[in-house]
DNA sequence: CTGGATCCTATAGGATACTG
DNA sequence: CAGTATCCTATAGGATCCAG
């Protein structure tokens, strides 16, 4: 979409702006994608089977979009069979520590959440 | 959706599971919800304040599912007219010092995706 | 192997109007 | 005030086929 919304007070300005950028790192696939390169280079192949699940499509559309994000450096190796690499870049790396929390969190809470959903669900419909 | 997948090996199957978790988590809204309650307790109007450009409709939707995954408390109070306030539980406090660094993070490094993406497209279109 | 191009569907989410 | 209900559109994203 991308969408510029204009608003007076620089700092909603500010935050809007960002939560527009968390709304793309935080898309369907990106931060699994920026985990799975956590400290890695990968070739396309390679981190489609690192995330699980993902198709090809969506893999070549995140890339390009953490690419474009200035996120992931893609290295293209003139070869027959063609061989592209993808890693971090330094500011994508900037990053790896919050994704990696974010994982970790929802691994370890996975548990609680599924709980606090089933007794939900469970309550009288007020 | 809620899709269930089916895989062999548990480490894949939790982190599709956690990936599932960060997707709603990471949607939209959650995170600057989560953002605008951090430390403090909020009435449904606040935080449509607060939370710029939130439609009613979505603001209701994001605390309905925050609710039911136990990250945020939702509390009415019976009196005319009607006071619902909304707070972090401790499920939802363990996860403020990550969704601050995120928003800190874009706040950040607003400007180099802004460059990194103008740089790529004015890259010829190879 | 690494994609691009198409097609198609489900869904997210905005706008608006109504209610206890 | 704090929602619910309805309607409608754009878009996300999967499946599939093709290509250098």
């Amino acid at each position: 979409m991308e969408v510029t919304v204009q608003v007076s007070d620089p700092e909603v300005a500010r935050l809007c702006e960002a939560r527009q950028i968390l709304n793309r790192v935080g898309d369907k696939w990106s931060i699994a994608v920026i985990y799975a390169l956590d400290g890695a280079t990968l070739r396309f192949t390679e981190l489609r089977r690192e995330v699980h699940g993902i198709s090809q499509r969506m893999l070549t559309a995140t890339l390009r979009t953490l690419e474009r994000d200035g996120l992931v450096r893609r290295t293209v190796h003139p070869v027959v069979p063609p061989r592209v690499d993808y890693e971090l870049t330094d500011l994508g790396n900037t990053l790896r520590g919050t994704v990696c929390t974010l994982m970790t969190w929802a691994v370890n809470h996975a548990d609680d959440i599924a709980k606090a959903r089933a007794e939900y669900d469970a309550r009288p419909a007020s």
